[in-house]
RNA sequence: GGCCUCAUCGUCUAACGGUUAGGACACCAGGUUUUCAUCCUGGCAAUAGGGGUUCGAUUCCCCUUGAGGUCACCA
């Protein structure tokens, strides 16, 4: 049985990478029919921030990435909080007391400190072990618990990494139990996943260093690793460092409500150093779970690039069927769109459909379908087809249009047909026609083909928007 | 500094040791009755450097360089 598991620590939101180590994770489960967990690892009081938990569980939920156990869920291998396994953790830590694999450390944080600094200024990099205690004082709760590793040279394979090996002086007598009561990452993870039958760990590449200490650990205890896949970082935008928090990456949930969709989201995240060997460029959800492997997952880091992120996006939204669409963009519409119904806010979506790129564009997209902008003559003055007519001329040329347009019955077809005679009428080339009708019936810098945007304004407003272009543009000079 | 990992267009990447080194994003140009967008066509653009092995190296080996990670009573 494949059991796969994400076990973030409440420390905050999840960002981009984060959620791809979830995501790894939850496609092997779900390619296996396996089982996926969520554990909370919150074992650092002091850095655990209230309401994390739920912040996490919601940015699981929003990208449809489902657990079957976790800490708010049911499973067999609860409780699925580390804080609530501390027996666990107890009843193991003295089996290695028992078998003399782990001793009091009877050092102060200044002491260790200062080894630590010592190895420093020989350019040494710092093993507590070299300073193991002859003989260590019985283990009372107050001091940490160490791990009397046992160094040697260690080769295993990793899923993404291949094969790997590295010298024992890595090895050191890392802190099981903290002098607080609770275990560190090191020892906690190792006997959680061994109690909730983990099958295989998948996590991030600044873990890589450690494994070795953890299949130390793993022998001590008489446990059977499980299978290892370590991922590489995500790179922030510029490549130089890992994606993180205090480098401003966002929180997912933040793209969730500027309007991307999870799909998009969960297919752009997956291909972030992983592809299916093909030109397929963008997945659903189900080809994902299909043809994910995690053997496929690039060894190096991958930068982040939001343009990438746009286009992935785009692209759902054009295939989204405009009821669905419409549906999910319940809370982007502009204020002002309260004053209308569904089907004419339906109509305005249909238009701007194959132009939105995320839901959250919405209102700079569609604000001239709902209100009134203000005149704006500098589009006039930066267009270089218009800027160069004379104001009569421009207001002679909406009076023209004003004057066909006013028989027209608005449908789109109808006003293909009415702008086409106009064309004529005028001898004017679209390029400056169009423009300026487009211009004075929107004040937008951009908007839909002008058929159609007209045809949904409707006729009253169109005509008086032109007037009110007309009076505006007679008043400027 | 020790240890570990990585290295193909600006970015994400493809390529049983034999390809004109392919695709996508971005960018640029042209086309689709205005703009923006979509769509179509075209363009720009890469194997970090140096040694080997081989008939032949992006691919295997070594060195250099560069990048990232790690060396916590954080995970």
């Amino acid at each position: 049985m494949v059991r796969t598991r994400f076990a973030p620590s409440p420390t905050g939101y999840l960002h981009v990478g984060g959620i791809r180590t979830a995501l790894f994770a939850w496609l092997i489960a779900r390619q296996a029919k396996g089982r996926f967990v969520l554990r909370l690892e919150d074992t650092d009081k002091k850095r655990e921030v209230i309401g994390a938990d739920q912040h996490i569980f919601d940015s699981l939920h929003a990208l449809g990435i489902d657990y079957d156990e976790g800490p708010d869920s049911d499973g067999k291998f609860g409780p699925y909080k580390q804080s609530q396994r501390l027996d666990s953790y107890k009843l193991w830590a003295q089996k290695l007391i028992d078998i003399g694999r782990a001793y009091a450390d009877p050092y102060s944080p200044d002491e260790v400190q200062q080894f630590r600094e010592q190895a420093k200024n020989y350019k040494k990099p710092f093993l507590y072990r070299n300073h193991r205690p002859e003989n260590p004082p019985k283990w009372d709760g107050s001091q940490p618990l160490r791990f009397k590793s046992d160094p040697k040279l260690y080769q295993w394979h990793d899923e993404v990494m291949g094969d790997l090996s590295t010298s024992p002086e890595v090895i050191d007598d890392f802190i099981l139990i903290k002098s607080d009561g609770y275990p560190t990452y090191n020892f906690a993870h190792i006997i959680d996943d061994a109690e909730m039958k983990i099958s295989h760990i998948i996590r991030g590449q600044e873990f890589l260093a450690s494994i070795p200490n953890y299949l130390n650990l793993y022998e001590a205890l008489g446990i059977k690793p499980p299978v290892m896949a370590t991922v590489p970082h995500i790179l922030n935008e510029i490549g130089n460092k890992k994606l993180s928090k205090r480098d401003g990456a966002k929180d997912v949930l933040d793209y969730i409500n500027d309007g991307y969709n999870a799909e998009a989201l969960v297919s752009f995240i997956a291909t972030l150093g992983w592809n299916d060997g093909t030109k397929h460029e963008i997945f659903t959800r189900d080809e994902l779970i299909n043809k994910f492997d995690i053997k496929r997952v690039q060894r190096s880091g991958a930068r982040f690039d939001e343009q990438r992120l746009k286009w992935v996006n785009g692209s759902f939204i054009r295939n989204m069927e405009l009821d669905k669409l419409y549906l999910s963009s319940d809370t982007y519409w502009p204020k002002t769109a309260n004053n209308y119904d569904d089907s004419y806010k339906k109509k305005v979506l249909d238009v701007v459909q194959e132009r939105l790129k995320y839901l959250g564009e919405l209102p700079k997209l569609t604000n001239f379908f709902f209100e009134e902008l203000p005149v704006d003559l500098n589009l006039i003055n930066s267009n270089k087809q218009l800027n160069k007519l004379p104001i009569s001329e421009l207001v002679s040329l909406l009076e023209k249009s004003r004057g066909t347009l006013s028989s027209s019955n608005f449908t789109v077809d109808d006003l293909t047909d009415k702008l086409n005679t106009l064309l004529e009428k005028t001898s004017q080339k679209p390029a400056v026609l169009f423009s300026l009708i487009r211009i004075c019936t929107t004040w937008a810098p951009s908007s839909p083909g002008l058929a159609d945007t007209l045809g949904i304004i409707g006729k009253e407003k169109s005509l008086a928007r032109i007037d009110s272009s007309i009076e505006a543009i007679k008043a400027s000079s």
